[in-house]
DNA sequence: ATTAGCACTCAGAGAGCGAGAGTGCCAGTG
DNA sequence: CACTGGCACTCTCGCTCTCTGAGTGCTAAT
C-alpha cells in the first residue's frame, strides 16, 4: 500500500498547520491554505485514508486530525524541507560561539541557552568522554604548606585545584612527587590507581606523610569527574509555554525527569551514526516519560576523546525542521571551533577591546 | 493597638494550618485541632479583629481566612518556632557536604540541589565576589606551541587554560614571560591591564609575537569571570508541584525570571545582616515577578573575598521554619568548610574507598 | 467573656443546553 | 472516473443556571 504524491502533500500540509497551530486539522482549512487545488471533501477522503494508513489520527470523531508519530516519522524522513536559517540567526549563532575563551563546561551552557532561546524549546548538552587518562601533572609550590595540582586529561582539558597541607614541604619534595606521578601516574585509567601503585610511589619519592595520597585522590577525582560526563538543562521554562504543557503534572513529570542529569545522560542511547541529526518522536523514545515528546539531537566534536551532544527536547508537534537546522548549524560550528587545535585567541580579542595594535604602537610612541 | 497572646496563638494556628493545605482555615477548623480550648464562635470574633487588624484577610466573604504578608511578617519574627532538623536531614546535609573535593562552581550547583530536595522548593545558589585579582600566575610548557597557563586568584580559586599558539616557543620565553606577569600584572584589577602595561611588558621580556597579548587576555578573561559572579537555579521542578503554580502562566513567569542569572544576581539587593537567615515576604521583594512570592536567603562566607549566598523560593505560604532551620544549618556547614583553609583531603578518602592505611600496609607485606 | 444558634453570602461543582466545527457519505458533474 | 457540493450526523466546548456546603457575622443566652 504505497501512499501517492498528493497523499504526501495533504499529510505535509496538515503536520505544518498541526506545528503551526497545535489544534486539530481539518479538510477545510487544508483546502483553503492554497497549495493544492481541490476541494474540503476531496481532501477530506484523503485524509480519512491516511488515516486508515496511521499517518494520522482523530482525537474524537467529529475533530480535526492530528498527526500520528508515524505520521511525524514519514515527515521527518522525506517530508519536510531543510529550513534555512535565517541571517539574524546565523549571526546569532557565530556571534555566541566567538566568545568561546572558556572552560568547555561553561562553554555547553551557554551553547544550551542559545540554542534552547533559538528554538524556544529546553535544550540538553551533554559530554560523554570515552574513557579519560591523565597525561601529565604539574605540581606548583606555592607555600610551605600549599601547592597546585594541575592535571592534563589526553583531551584537552586541563583540571586544577589548590592543595593545602597540615604541615610544610620543601620545593625539592614536590619536584619528586612531580617526577614520580609523571612516570607512574600517567595514562592510566582510574582503576588503575591502586593502592599498591600508590605505596610503590610512596616509596620512590620518600613521602611518609601522604602526599602521594592527597595528589592521587585528586587525580581519581579528576577522573572520575571526567569520565562521568556531564548534562545540563537549559531553558527549562520554555517548555511551559507550549499548550501541550499547560497541565502542570505532565509539566512537572517532564521537567523533573529532565532535571536529574543521571537520565540525560542516558539519552543518546543509540548512537550509531555522526555528525547529522537524529530525530526520536514519541513513542521511539526508550524512557517512560518522553513518550509523548521528540528530541531532536545533534553530535559535535569536542577534540579526541570527547563526544559532545545537544539536544531539544519538545512536545511530538516540534517544529522538527527548524530544530533541525538550527542544531546542525550549531553542531558543525562546534565540532569546527572544538576539533581544531585552537587558534591562538587573544590578539584580535584585546585589540578589539582597546584599540588596534597600530594604534596602540602609535599612541605609545 | 497591641496584639493579645490569644490573637497570637490563633494566628500561628492559622499559619500553620494554611502552610499545610494552602486553602483558607475556618475558624472551626482552628477550634477542633485542639491547642487552644476556644469555641469556633470566640475564634472567629479573634480572626475577626485579626483580619481587621492586617494580619488575615479574606478571598472573599464567606472564604476562610488566609494570612496577609504582615501576618507572615509577624509570624516570621516571632511567632514561628525555630524548627530542628532531623536526624536524617543532618545526616544528608553532612555526608552532602563531606564529597566537597571540587571546583567552587560544582559544589554550588551540588548545594543548590542539596537545598532544594531537602525543602522541596526551587533554590538559587550566588556567589558574588568583591573585585577579584590575580595573586599568581604560573607558565607551565607543554610542547613548543603549548603551554598551560595557571592563575591563581585572591580568593582560593584556581584558574587555567591551555594555550595553542601558531609559532613555537622556547622555554626561556615562557619563564620570562611568567617572570613579568608575576612582578608587573599581579594584584591589579581588570581595569589596570591597560595597552600600555601590555607594552610595558611586551618590551620586558622581548615578546614580538604578541604572547604577553595571549596571557592578558586570558587574565582579563578570568577577572571577569570572577568578578561577574554566578547564580544557579536548582530544582526548577519543583515549583510546578505547589498548588501556587497550578496556573501554567504564573508557573513561566516566575521560572523564566528565575531562570536569568541576571536577575538572580541582583537578589541579595538588602545585603545588611550577615551569618543569618533573611525573609522576603511577597510585596517585600523589589522585582514584580516575586510579589507574590517569598525568598528565604542564608549567607555564607567562601573564602575572604567571596560571598556565598543560598536561597529558596517559594510561595509566601512557605514552610519559613523548616525552610530557614535547613538554610541555617547548610549555611554554617559550608561557611566552615570554605573559611578554613580547607583541611587535607584524600587521606581519608582513599582509605575509605580502597581499604584502611593498616590493611593497604599489611596487604603490601 | 464565652458560647450556641441562626440567617446570610458566595465560590465551586454539576447539569443542561446550544453553537459550531468537522466528519462521512451520497448524488451529481465535467 | 475522479472530483465536488451538499447534507445529516456527531461530538466538544463554552455558556448559563442551580444547588450545595463551608464559613461568616450577629444576637441572645449562659
Amino acid at each position: 500500500m504505497d501512499i501517492s504524491d498528493r497523499k504526501k502533500k495533504i499529510l505535509t500540509a496538515v503536520i505544518d498547520a498541526y506545528i503551526a497551530t497545535a489544534e486539530p486539522v481539518g479538510s477545510k482549512l487544508i483546502a483553503q491554505s492554497g497549495g493544492l487545488d481541490l476541494s474540503s471533501a476531496t481532501i477530506r477522503n484523503e485524509m480519512a485514508e491516511l488515516t486508515a494508513m496511521g499517518y494520522l489520527e482523530q482525537p474524537h470523531t467529529s475533530a480535526g486530525r492530528v498527526p500520528s508519530p508515524q505520521g511525524y516519522r514519514l515527515y521527518v524522513n522525506e517530508l519536510m524541507e531543510r529550513q534555512r536559517l535565517s541571517m539574524e540567526e546565523t549571526e546569532r549563532i557565530n556571534s555566541a560561539m566567538n566568545l568561546k575563551m572558556q572552560q568547555l563546561d561553561k562553554l555547553m551552557s551557554d551553547i544550551g541557552k542559545l540554542a534552547s532561546s533559538l528554538t524556544q524549546y529546553p535544550a540538553v548538552t551533554l559530554a560523554a568522554p570515552v574513557a579519560a587518562t591523565i597525561t601529565r601533572y604539574d605540581l606548583i609550590y606555592v607555600e610551605a604548606d600549599t601547592f597546585i595540582a594541575v592535571v592534563m586529561l589526553d583531551g584537552k582539558d586541563v583540571e586544577n585545584k589548590l592543595i593545602h597541607l597540615p604541615f610544610s614541604v620543601d620545593r625539592g619534595m614536590i619536584q619528586r612527587l612531580a617526577a614520580v606521578f609523571n612516570t607512574d601516574f600517567t595514562h592510566i585509567t582510574v582503576d588503575q590507581i591502586t593502592p599498591e601503585r600508590i605505596d610503590r610511589a610512596e616509596r620512590a619519592c620518600g613521602d611518609t606523610m601522604g602526599l602521594v595520597s592527597v595528589v592521587a585522590a585528586f587525580a581519581i577525582d579528576t577522573l572520575q569527574n571526567a569520565s562521568r560526563g556531564e548534562a545540563i538543562l537549559s531553558g527549562a521554562s520554555n517548555l511551559l509555554a507550549l499548550p501541550e504543557f499547560r497541565d502542570p503534572d505532565k509539566a512537572h513529570q517532564l521537567l523533573s525527569y529532565l532535571s536529574d542529569s543521571e537520565h540525560l545522560l542516558g539519552l543518546p542511547a543509540a548512537e550509531g551514526e555522526d555528525s547529522d541529526i537524529q530525530v526520536l518522536i514519541g513513542p521511539e523514545n526508550v524512557a517512560e516519560e518522553l513518550k509523548d515528546s521528540s528530541v531532536v539531537i545533534a553530535r559535535y566534536n569536542a577534540g579526541d576523546n570527547m563526544r559532545g551532544i545537544i539536544g531539544v527536547v519538545g512536545p511530538t508537534r516540534m517544529d522538527y525542521s527548524g530544530v533541525a537546522a538550527k542544531l546542525r548549524y550549531i553542531a558543525t560550528g562546534l565540532s569546527r571551533i572544538l576539533a581544531a587545535p585552537e587558534p591562538p585567541r587573544g590578539f584580535e580579542k584585546l585589540q578589539v577591546k582597546e584599540m588596534t595594535e597600530d594604534e596602540r604602537k602609535d599612541s605609545t610612541k
